[in-house]
DNA sequence: CGTTTTACTGACTGTGTACTCAGTGAAAAG
DNA sequence: CTTTTCACTGAGTACACAGTCAGTAAAACG
């Protein structure tokens, strides 16, 4: 790779670097295209030579981003045997990278529809892990007989809440930290199936 | 009141009117004045002789709003002394107006401090009595001993995560219908105390 | 060394929006 | 009837932002 290849490589990926930073502290609506060129110390058209627009960067970013965690949440998957151990570690996940998630939490709305649509189906894929587990506690008995959706959405809807308003609830540090534990206690107590009332 | 005072309230009734509807079709972020103002056939500027700004018109409307349905809730509160029914009430309550909360839900992070901390205060009346009715079926050995707050969190964060993403969940009518039994299950789930395992 | 290619520059364009203010005409006041 | 008041008008202002493009300088090429 000569001198000219290299050097617009860095610019490209110093480009995806510093909007990643920005956007994780201010949203990506919030973000101007000029702010990122500012930051990563180019001209504002030097963003338009990397990426054909500003969804284009946006989304080119969370790909990556989600990509990451789909892959540790299988292998997570692959070695956890266990419901509540599977949601601890998820929890666990979602805090590493929480700004990012609390930010898309908030905007996802917002976003054009190819965008939300690939976040979405993305989420999906994670749901489904958590459903084929409930539906394995069902028809073994552990768990009751909820709809494994419904529970699913429970579960996914509290953590978008906490997430979409985390800096209501913690002034910095971790929401899902703060929460996690009742976060879980809520979630298994409405699964667990009370001794004597096992299913079959 | 003579023939000018008159045409002036009228005036301001219509544009909060025209808004209103404005806002619930197309959220309050994306609605301009331009828009509010041809739609109630009045000059741009007029807006701005009744209301000082944009937000403030979005806090009037909102204002309104949320007094009519914490004045419906009370009324719901004197007469429910079950919580099953109180959660039957107010999903009904919020049906009813599902459009606005669907936008307040998806634009809240978005609003003003102070538009965001009035909405969010209303809401706390509400889980205040969620909380209260949960804490006496606690004490009564009906319910789990759950912390109440955490089970209100799932409950209203299910809520808002349904009315934020509305327009994934039913092309048209209401969310909160179709889901409305799920919801209902999955919350009483969590709470009830099953048989053989009553507190004290 | 001269020519071509190309990563980058930054002033500029177009668009969308909240908000203003000098002007107008009809109602109210005297 | 004359003067004053005032609700309303709409062209205009100020600003923010995404995206463009002719120009530049240095690297690659022959």
């Amino acid at each position: 790779m000569n001198k000219r290849q290299l050097q617009k490589q860095n610019t490209r990926l110093n480009l995806l670097q510093v909007a990643r930073q920005q956007f994780v502290v201010q949203g990506f609506l919030n973000t101007t295209t000029s702010q990122i060129a500012a930051a990563a110390k180019v001209a504002h058209g030097t963003l338009f030579l990397h990426f054909p627009n500003k969804n284009m960067l946006i989304l080119e970013i969370l790909d990556t981003e989600l990509n990451e965690i789909n892959a540790q949440i299988r292998k997570v998957i692959a070695g956890a045997g266990d419901l509540e151990q599977m949601l601890v570690q998820y929890l666990e996940m979602l805090q590493e990278d929480e700004d990012i998630f609390s930010v898309i939490a908030r905007e996802l709305p917002f976003y054009p529809a190819e965008l939300r649509r690939m976040i979405l189906f993305r989420e999906s894929i994670i749901r489904s892990y958590f459903h084929k587990m409930i539906e394995q506690g069902i028809t073994a008995g552990r768990y009751r007989r909820l709809d494994p959706a419904a529970a699913v959405t429970f579960l996914f809807g509290t953590i978008n809440y906490y997430l979409s308003l985390k800096t209501i609830y913690v002034k910095e540090g971790s929401v899902l930290k703060k929460f996690q534990h009742s976060i879980e206690q809520c979630f298994m107590a409405l699964l667990i199936c009370p001794k004597g009332e096992e299913n079959e």
